[in-house]
DNA sequence: CGCGCTTGTCAAGTATTAATTAACAAATTG
DNA sequence: CAATTTGTTAATTAATACTTGACAAGCGCG
């Protein structure tokens, strides 16, 4: 597989910086530079970090790792695909049609009355984002606990042991957001 | 700057994978894929790009891209920044505590009545999702105008010009996920 | 205009390293 | 304990990342 698409040239140009000066930075030459835009070369992991740092965005941006095609990007409440063998009490709802190359999968969760995460140790590389709409959680992080109400919110890499509950009597709602996609 | 943790041993043996087999369907030598593993190596973005393919993940993850330095990780309600210099009438809510490395930057709208985006038209490269809370919200991509209601939500790549709109009489509220980071 | 300076690109090299080969010990298997 | 399979190492090769130097096109400025 050949990587393609590495839009360094757009994003150098938007910051008003020329090919030599943003050479002279990284420590190579322009006329290498020159190539590596226009895909007549392949530069080192080691120097795609640098250009990557030098625009102030990351490799998996510069390598389009997070262009997808373009889908049917809607989806309404009452087309929400459910998700199966989900812990008791715990439901997941998409809140995304199938599509490739996404960078994040939204859910919403809905927890009844002390329903809990069992032990879905996901231990994926990646990052999660919580935001409670309805009742409260508990989410567990390294034994560490938070209780998190209506409005609050939580930001933790997924590669950490973590578990949630609903300790209220109501039930819980909340969004939820993984990276990468997992579903 | 050299690029450390590519953690690919951990993925490929939680797959139950063997390094032979696995360097088979990558077409590259067992030997190699060992020292790249280890850090003995680097390898071509072109493997790389294969090597993510194989776990069934991306370049990002393997390179530890979205890894960030665990902070405070709880944002409540009554705690969250508001971001400065956005259109009249329209209200954005940082859901996150600064961090570095953070693959996704969650934020609240809160829109007046008839408030609109203006233009901002943002164009960096990434993703956006937005799950409308409250009211409702009208959402254009490329000249294509959705109406989202109260618990519908939309995905959609952040390089199309793209613009917002509270229709309503009402205030609109909406979660608002953005890749990558740019606040 | 015409000089100087900068822009990005090209072709032909060099130097680095990505990747291979073959052999190895340690762990399984039967 | 043979016999295969595991991951690792050292030495060599093959590939390509990267440089050098020259080029035309553009742009300002007297």
């Amino acid at each position: 597989m050949k990587i393609t698409s590495i839009h360094i040239k757009q994003l150098r140009e938007e910051k008003g910086i020329t090919l030599r000066t943003m050479a002279k930075q990284l420590g190579v030459s322009a006329s290498f530079l020159s190539q590596v835009e226009r895909g007549k070369s392949s530069p080192s992991l080691s120097t795609l970090k640098n250009i990557a740092n030098a625009l102030s965005t990351t490799i998996s941006n510069l390598i389009g790792e997070n262009q997808m095609i373009e889908n049917n990007p809607v989806v309404r409440e009452n087309e929400r695909k459910e998700l199966t063998e989900v812990s008791q009490g715990v439901s997941m709802f998409l809140l995304t049609s199938k599509d490739a190359n996404k960078q994040m999968e939204p859910l919403l969760f809905k927890l009844d009355e002390h329903a809990s995460s069992g032990n879905m140790g996901y231990k994926h590389f990646g990052q999660e984002f919580v935001l409670v709409l309805k009742g409260s959680i508990e989410i567990t992080l390294n034994d560490t606990r938070y209780v998190l109400k209506k409005g609050d919110s939580i930001y933790f890499n997924s590669n950490i042991a973590h578990s949630f509950k609903n300790l209220g009597k109501e039930k819980a709602e909340a969004v939820w957001v993984v990276t990468p996609p997992t579903f």
